[in-house]
DNA sequence: CGCTTAGTTGAGTTCGTTCAACGACTGTGG
DNA sequence: CCACAGTCGTTGAACGAACTCAACTAAGCG
């Protein structure tokens, strides 16, 4: 479980980032994306199982996962867990720290992690030189908020059978619109980690996707979860979907 | 249940903002205020049980609380409801909305309500001439985001009890900051608005209030709920208080 | 005075929990 | 190469927390 620290070395350019040209990203003036580069101080990689970021903590960092899964959380005194949310390729990690200061939750990758690394001092020049960078960062907080309204609907109010099927349905779309769709969308998780996140014991857990499995929806082996039918799963938890158009990459 | 609209009168200044004397609130420049002032359209009231914004609206402003109580809820096809977070004078209401387009929560009114109007899209402006506002902005929707990461710690992992001594012990700490204590904290809300923030039935809420009525730790009358052991709530549920220095007043 | 809303309480049921045991798989060291 | 431990998933049985159903009180209001 080694955590690469942030290396000076940089593989992706910002202009030559796979993940701008996916539909889902909206397009950068020349002069944005020339800012972006800059503010990028280098990459970061981390193994499966590593923690990014933890309770407590004053990074001095802010990231953008470039690639694979990671998962932010909190826990009870007692060692209960909560997860709180996925983070997927161009979401922002750290932003709550970065901004309020200390970090209130921890972030551990669900599979081998590629980081962009900016420094947290340098937002305020964000800001200050780039008011529609600045815009689009409350955009993305805005998406975040979105999503854990989606999940405290789901956690207060859904039963488990329709927990799980939102949960599946929600990360297959999440994957789905930055391209981890290599014809079949794969969720590398345990069924700890999705009794983590809906609330539920892990026995339980394993029963209910037992029952989404039988239906032929999803089919889990070894540590991951394929979705079949993202559809029915959306049906069965009464889930809209994410109503979700274009949004920034920073 | 009337709702009276943006009236051009405006009877509070944000220069004599009863607000913004609160030790919570950081100082502004007098440009900042300058402005905030020029930002607000006016002013609107709402009775007690009003919808100000629903779900599905596009609406052209954005709020700020200036007193009040109110919360904000998502609902499934069937009418199951859930409250996902309260709003408090200071808070910013609308902002999802205003930052992503379409409203995907309702916000209604728990008492009379008084709310600073400010027009959508002179956003943009403030972002753009204002960038330290354009932080606080970030900062807020970042400080909400703190808050429903620990509603959802609660209602994943924590018990009927522990939620309800959180919930109440949150809301105290949240009127107290702001001021609403008169000698005392009384909350204005029903054992139903209760029940649909926990995730639990309006019964299994009642005989959970109980349990706490009976330790002495709160009151409940009328339609009410007056904290009476805030200290002793946070322990129970083992929740570490917000953790909270000073934030900006929009 | 009847009507509605909010809160209370008991009884029986259900959903999800804990406890326990077991199989499949993976990696590791002798 | 095998023995061993560790993780992950699976299943049955018993228990308990929270649910539904139902009936009732108290307060507010036309």
């Amino acid at each position: 479980m080694s955590l690469v620290l942030p290396s000076s070395g940089r593989r992706v350019s910002c202009e030559q980032c796979p993940l701008r040209g996916l539909p889902v990203f909206r397009d950068f003036s020349p002069g944005e994306l020339a800012f972006v580069s800059s503010f990028k101080a280098g990459e970061m990689t981390a193994e499966a199982g590593t923690t990014i970021l933890s309770e407590g903590a004053h990074s001095a960092h802010l990231f953008t996962l470039l690639s694979g899964w990671a998962f932010r959380f909190k826990m009870l005194d007692d060692g209960r867990r909560q997860i709180l949310n996925y983070i997927l390729p161009g979401d922002l990690v750290g932003l709550q720290g970065s901004v309020i200061g200390e970090m209130e939750h921890s972030v551990e990758a669900l599979s081998p992690l590629v980081l962009c690394v900016f420094q947290r001092d340098q937002l305020d020049e964000l800001f200050r030189n780039h008011p529609g960078l600045g815009f689009d960062v409350t955009w993305l907080a805005a998406r975040e908020e979105r999503m854990l309204d989606d999940h405290l609907l789901s956690l207060g109010r859904r039963t488990a059978l329709e927990r799980a099927a939102y949960l599946l349905a929600f990360l297959h779309e999440r994957a789905v619109s930055v391209g981890l769709n290599g014809g079949r969308v794969t969720i590398p998780l345990t069924q700890q980690h999705v009794a983590d996140t809906l609330g539920l014991s892990i026995v339980h857990t394993n029963k209910t996707l037992r029952k989404l499995s039988n239906k032929g929806l999803i089919h889990w082996q070894g540590r991951s979860c394929e979705v079949l039918d993202a559809v029915e799963l959306a049906r069965i938890a009464g889930w809209e979907g994410p109503g979700e158009s274009m949004r920034p990459l920073i």
